[in-house]
DNA sequence: CCTTCGCACTCGCTTGCTCGGAGTGCTAAA
DNA sequence: TTTAGCACTCCGAGCAAGCGAGTGCGAAGG
């Protein structure tokens, strides 16, 4: 059926799409006149009202109370951000500022994932987070184990983004400075460029009893590589909630209060973001499909960003339901293009 | 003249205390009558009036609008907090709580810090923002210089707190890890103990070209000394910005609006309470006294806690003027004090 | 001379009301 | 199947009245 979208004839779907439209544009319901007034669409309010009523009975549209214009439900929106809207892309100007500001950061991990929220955060108007990168996708550069005492050392393993990572371990035996720079330098050898998620404990046991090491040892450098792997735990750098306060949706305090809540909790925060990890392409989550009653005004647009060809975190929107998604969507991807670029500049060679 | 309290007769004093607390309790602006009627002061409620009149006179009341009762002014709350209002104690129960809950974080310095602030903020009903320990006030534990090819490597610097801190460097000149290692030890050897602020630049190029290394190697220690020693910025948790939602003097979004974008900018938050650190106890700030227009109905409270003899942090609460000031110096104080007490948990001896 | 009483006055907030505008659904005609 | 017309619904802005809490002041009392 050419021109059937998701079970809309055409009209349907074209009446679908400009009520989002506008009311994405607005804010206010939209009605039947208004509608007919503001955009060509060749029929009158009335023919427009008919199709409504339909739409409104297949789910799309919701009515605040009677007498008023109708308003997208999830499904609405849903349908709109899968097949109706237009995608966009960024023009070459923004792209351009984008590059500039990531620009600003040191070559830091850290500094430069915040600036990246930061930026976001602004441009898109709304709350936005990363999450840094996971460790256990970044690759081994380096391990150390520094001799503090007899039975005592710290032992410390550089990732490819640089993110060092330090664990105090105590042993049985005595060693000596010499036995750990021994077994150091054999790690790196066999470890080196490894994905820290290969790094296996059979592996590390072996390499660690190779070089005349006891259980204590393979024990001590196994607890070091969970530490680099399970760094930094999920990890998220978040702002521009202040912009928030500007959506009239947020004129009652109590939805602010579940944002602030969630945003304190950067495991709530985490976990919004944790299921689109397995999608390697953008995704929106819109209202009830954020899986809590809390959040059902809002939705959530999420991007990957790559370190090489891995993704390796993602960046999020968190806004009111009724958002620009074409727009969020350019905005979160163009940052994290950006981002991407930028983190060859913190790789450790 | 002893019964005088800050220029003001007894009869007065205790007038502006009883408004100021009676505000504190109500949020309502309080007025003769009510005040009378509540409190048993043995004159009558035209008297107040008088006193009253006398006491907006002198610049410690105000009048939202002539016919509605008096409210503090930031002179009314400062007098109170100075010479009127007693002192809390935290009861052992509580002091009990505060332990117990500090225990769920682990030993680590992020996350007591991060603890103490959500139990704060929690426990304060306000904002609360804690500074992580300031690194030029710990002390030198361990360097290690890591070899990664002939030119370059990573020098890590271990803190009494254990926070290490990586610089990568480049060089001139080829070396060996051995020789890294030979610097490595010398630096251990010479400055173990110290403050971090105490390694100073001079010292650290003696000790370095003594173990025969040349400019570019005393620039590439100096320079990992001086990152360990901002390291993490000020570095500060904030928490419980929900609870601020609850005050009635947060309805005017707009207010809630400056307090969100000081959250995101840890800069503004940090000078907030940089003035506080040279203050060896409680400081309290008042409306005006923040300096800043927007937060002129807001009071921030300070405590330092303490790494042995030596203050290396604070713990904040901010809130609206309208604050229980003894309570929450109560509060602030009691966390600090479990603060001080875990950290040497995890001390790095 | 300080305190108290009584009184007139001032505001801001709440309640109730009206009224206009925007939108709907239904019916009948094109 | 589309459109025009119409009666009906409902929200929200605007206004007026009344209430309550509070003030300031002049006069009386200890």
């Amino acid at each position: 059926m050419e021109n059937e979208v998701d079970g809309l004839d055409k009209r349907k779907a074209y009446i679908l799409a400009t009520v989002v439209y506008e009311y994405i544009a607005t804010g206010e319901p939209v009605g039947s006149q208004a509608l007919t007034q503001k955009y060509n669409l060749g029929v009158s309010s009335a023919t427009v009202r008919n199709e409504m009523a339909d739409l409104e009975a297949g789910g799309y549209l919701e009515q605040p109370h009677t007498s008023a214009g109708r308003v997208p439900s999830d499904a609405g929106y849903r349908t709109y951000v899968d097949a109706l809207m237009s995608p966009e892309e960024l023009g070459a100007d923004e792209r351009r500022r984008i590059r500039d500001e990531m620009r600003d950061a040191r070559a830091q991990l850290d500094e430069i994932v915040e600036q990246s929220s930061r930026l976001l955060g602004r441009l898109a108007g709304n709350l936005a987070f990363v999450t840094k990168p996971q460790s256990d996708t970044q690759s081994f550069r380096y391990a150390q184990l520094i001799w503090i005492a007899d039975r005592s050392g710290i032992a410390i393993i550089v990732t490819s983004l640089g993110v060092a990572s330090q664990s105090l371990f105590e042993l049985r035996n005595d060693v000596t400075p010499d036995d750990l720079t021994r077994l150091s330098n054999a790690l790196n050898a066999h470890f080196a460029g490894r994905l820290l998620r290969d790094c296996d404990d059979r592996t590390l046991t072996t390499v660690t009893k190779s070089c005349g090491f006891g259980d204590d040892m393979s024990a001590a450098v196994r607890a070091a590589f969970v530490g680099a792997r399970t760094q930094e735990q999920p990890g998220i750098s978040a702002s521009g909630a202040q912009h928030l306060l500007d959506q009239p949706e947020f004129r009652d305090v109590r939805k602010l209060r579940s944002i602030l809540r969630i945003l304190e909790e950067q495991r709530t925060l985490y976990d919004l973001v944790a299921d689109a990890f397995d999608s390697p392409s953008a995704s929106v989550k819109i209202g009830h499909e954020l899986g809590s009653e809390e959040l059902a005004d809002l939705s959530l647009v999420t991007v990957p960003y790559r370190f090489g060809e891995r993704a390796v975190g993602m960046l999020s929107i968190l806004g009111p339901r009724r958002m620009p998604y074409a727009r969020l969507l350019a905005l979160a991807s163009g940052t994290a293009e950006t981002l991407s670029e930028r983190l060859h500049d913190v790789e450790v060679k």
